[in-house]
DNA sequence: GTAATATAGATAGGAGGCTATGTAATGACA
DNA sequence: TGTCATTACATAGCCTCCTATCTATATTAC
């Protein structure tokens, strides 16, 4: 194998990486807007479920996205009547953010929705190909990952 | 195993997906910019280098992105003195678009950032493994396409 | 106790994606 | 030939991500 070949397939992959990304996104955005929700929403909605209210600076951990990012996102939730954010009683610099009662009641209708695509993208993967994949995909992770550091 | 964790398993690797798509971007993005040329942008000039001048509808099939999109790209591509439009002599409603000396001078640059960090993204992978990834994520495109038709 | 540093968040500005909708040219057909 | 659907593109408005930078509060070191 030449080492072109090897670029031409390691681009191809990541390339359909991407689509693939986006493709999903597509597909879930308007069931979820009918439930009211958005997509990068659910990440949110779901760590303050399960940790209970939280930091700004915590939930973009969680998400992994950057602190600008997760303010824009929690303005938007805010606005919509999603989260609540009251101020930390134990650190004047944070507010801690919490989730209203019609995020509670809408959250569930909205991991059906993702659950519901994700099931459907892996239709026909043996137990294995899922192991498989999964497997594939955390190296290459870890290898983009090294990168930023090494 | 339960209808749960095979819920769960697939949420994973989509949502791993997702990250690594953000990353890779991440990664690509500073030394692409010091070349002077932006993620979104290679794959019109590749496009553009390999078929020659194009409409807008043509490249927006190719990248598989909207036509507003791709109309918005190439805004922006030729306020950076990347592209020329110039009116389809065979059709009043189009222009047709092409790269202009700068471009094709930086683009060998480009293409070398994509596939230096696509073969590190692919590190330790087999031929057999590459090959496997590839007919993987294949299969989970063509259940996400099949979803959006039937 | 005050000066320097670190941390939490806000804001500005831009890339790149989307849907919805408008406009102008083409093409097909009664 | 004149109308009408289709096609190519433009525009408006929004979401989600980013970097760079600013403010305000904590914390640490002297």
């Amino acid at each position: 194998m030449t080492s072109d070949s090897r670029v031409a397939e390691s681009g191809a992959s990541l390339h359909r990486i991407g689509q693939i990304y986006r493709t999903f996104i597509k597909q879930v955005d308007e069931p979820l807007r009918q439930v009211g929700l958005a997509v990068g929403q659910l990440p949110v909605l779901v760590t303050l479920k399960n940790a209970g209210a939280s930091s700004q600076a915590e939930l973009a951990r969680v998400a992994q996205v950057e602190q600008p990012s997760m303010a824009q996102l929690l303005n938007r939730m805010e606005r919509d009547g999603l989260i609540e954010r009251v101020p930390d009683p134990a650190d004047g610099r944070s507010r801690l953010v919490s989730l209203t009662g019609q995020a509670t009641r809408r959250l569930p209708a909205g991991k059906a929705v993702m659950d519901s695509l994700a099931v459907k993208a892996l239709e026909g993967f043996s137990r294995e190909e899922r192991d498989v994949l999964q497997d594939l995909l955390s190296r290459i992770q870890a290898n983009l990952e090294r990168v930023s550091k090494g």
